[in-house]
DNA sequence: GGGGAAGTTGAGGGTGCCCTCAAGTAGGTA
DNA sequence: TACCTACTTGAGGGCACCCTCAACTTCCCC
């Protein structure tokens, strides 16, 4: 545990830290610092006190959302059919890319800010590798999907929900259906080539 | 018609062409301009006199392309069966997408580039409006899917082409298969929000 | 082959962002 | 109140890229 901080740093670090979720969630993750710091009434020299790095920044503002990610997560776990679960689940992190947009290029982005708190990735993939396989244990979903090819599907639908998330706020809903009855089991035809090992998905989004 | 360059000046403008196409097919669009001069064995005075900016620079680099594309589709078109062009013509366009980081942002990327000879793209979109007009008729592409609906798919598909472009060359045709079950008709679940109009769709990829 | 138009050059100014640090300020403890 | 430490400040150096322009070189036509 840090020593805590002095009471009008802990209240700059609070105003930085808001400046940032609502700059982030309007215009991405690569807002200036500059602009973070003058919008938080704070210099710049204070924002690199506090935040030696933007993926430090990033880690403070986006801590909740890791965490509400989880809650979902164990919230589609909880559901009685495994199916309205990962629809459920999907349906959730979409509404959450479409209402921000720093969040949606945290979850989809390759980049150097994939990094955010290792394990609180870890712990959500592994969240997620349950609702897969509930699902198709279940028999929902086709049982050729990997958790590695769920990755990749909500990832490129990030981009249709950010590029629409201003014209058409509920569009994605119509994308995403449209995804989800690719995924369903009644007559998927044979797929051509072997998954991505977690470890190549990995390297895919991290480069 | 232009008044035809001086020889040196032609030659200078092929090396540049080609010194862009190489840089931008592996690293993108976004590749210093003094660097393609530099590559080129131009100087980057030179650049700027043939090409005023990146977009007319791009536009020469990828004409070949946009009329390759255009060919691609006019060969869906007289394939005899209207699902099989459909999938030819989105697994050209993904092959393409795959080989050349460059054509996959222009493809996809919203941004500055996307106004590359504006009646090129248009006689493209006439052309994709064929194919899928003609797999609907066909019965084998869900009625309810639009024109404007494959371009945001495709947009977010190729997301996935370049991540996975260097590390399994090859995955990009499993996720088309995945999305194409998604797309025929068997068993479609209603769609839950109406389409985009295509000046919204215009909207949505070019801010 | 000579003159002028066409083309080339690359140093340099502009911009936007990153990050640092020496000097100044304000909390908190005695 | 006084002092020490934690904190803040913002000008400024660094970097990467964009683009320009005055001096120089090359082509091409007569």
């Amino acid at each position: 545990m840090a020593k805590p901080l002095r009471k009008d740093a802990q209240r700059n670090r609070d105003l930085l830290v808001a400046a940032a979720r609502e700059l982030f969630a309007e215009r991405g993750l690569d807002v200036p610092l500059e602009e973070i710091a003058r919008c938080a009434g704070v210099s710049i020299g204070t924002l690199y006190n506090r935040f030696p790095g933007r993926a430090d920044l990033i880690d403070a503002v986006f801590a909740d959302r890791v965490a509400a990610t989880r809650v979902l997560a164990e919230e589609a776990l909880d559901m009685p059919d495994a199916w309205d679960g990962l629809v459920r689940f999907l349906t959730g992190v979409c509404e959450m890319q479409a209402a921000d947009l720093g969040y949606n290029a945290l979850a989809s982005e390759r980049g150097p800010y994939a990094a955010a708190s290792e394990e609180a990735v870890a712990e959500g993939y592994a969240l997620m590798r349950r609702i897969v396989a509930r699902a198709q244990e279940s028999g929902t979903l086709r049982p050729d999907v990997t958790l590695e090819d769920m990755v990749f599907v909500v990832w490129g639908h990030a981009r249709t929900v950010e590029a629409t998330a201003a014209i058409a706020p509920r569009l994605w809903r119509r994308h995403l259906a449209l995804l989800l009855d690719g995924l369903r089991t009644p007559e998927p035809s044979p797929l051509p080539e072997p998954p991505l090992s977690p470890e190549q998905a990995r390297r895919a989004m991290s480069p």
